[in-house]
DNA sequence: CTTAACTGATACTAAATTGATATCAGTATA
DNA sequence: TATACTGATATCAATTTAGTATCAGTTAAG
């Protein structure tokens, strides 16, 4: 059972390498060699943060996709919301349907108590949180990705 | 985005119908008429309830389904997993791939550690619990699919 | 001792989702 | 004006999900 799909994936990374390169555009292929991300698959991704706003894009030679918003706002509730709806653990049955049986309040009840669990989790976890360990660990030792392309 | 498929939904309301009648053999024809779950994909859920020891059955007339656990030890973590198999984040990028990047370590770390969340209050509810929400439900109101059965 | 109510075990199908690729048009810079 | 870019879609294969169907065997009741 996984639950972010390569798409949240994909456009997490994204947005990291985006985070340490904050101000600039950042060409989709820069991004896709950087973390070895399906060129085209990273471009629909890429378009859907900027129809979002977490980004925007420049067209032509030296163009590319820059962060437009401070990475701490960006939580990774919003990203996973973009790309695979709002988290909700069993929609069908205990959202939908009329609660006609009280086996399904009492699941709904505590299934949704999970569920707030969840998201407060995703709520609180941003973009810049997570560079932020990213540059905890550089600090700690040289290697990585991301730190190589600062140079 | 939905976490818990109709596998695990169905397999959940299905335990709590032989909860409610612990002790007997209760036929899939019944649980299927009583929470309006389609008989043969039933059928299937309960097969895999008994392979797992969490159900007991009895073939031939007046045969069925029972639980061979009490309630309160099972966990919905089990359920999740027998069907849905472990809780996992992001199972492909962060956990089978060596980590050769940096980001990739930083996400994991988060990633685990809400995983860890998750897996703890799924972990926590058990049927044991719901049967008792739903007792409480009952005491309170006298509506209620389960106890109408349980004349 | 036969019928009917059951489970065991699978095989099958349709629809949705996921991951990925391809194409063509337009834009900006060197 | 060639080239490095994005915008916008269209298409596709594989997998997963939800659901249906079938046939064989078992047991209780009449």
């Amino acid at each position: 059972m996984k639950v972010l799909t390569k798409n949240t994936d994909y456009a997490i990374r994204a947005l990291l390498v985006l985070g340490t390169h904050e101000g600039e555009y950042v060409s989709a292929r820069q991004i896709s060699q950087e973390q070895g991300i399906p060129y085209q698959f990273l471009r629909r991704i890429l378009q859907a943060l900027n129809k979002h706003g977490l980004t925007s894009s420049k067209e032509g030679v030296q163009g590319g996709v820059r962060l437009e918003r401070y990475p701490g706002t960006i939580k990774i509730r919003e990203v996973i919301e973009i790309f695979q709806g709002k988290v909700e653990l069993s929609e069908c049955m205990f959202r939908k349907q009329i609660c006609s049986n009280r086996a399904n309040c009492v699941l709904r009840h505590e299934i949704m108590r999970i569920e707030q669990v969840v998201n407060h989790e995703f709520e609180q976890l941003t973009i810049g949180k997570l560079l932020d360990d990213l540059k905890v660990l550089q600090n700690a030792d040289s290697g990585g990705e991301l730190q190589r392309k600062q140079r």
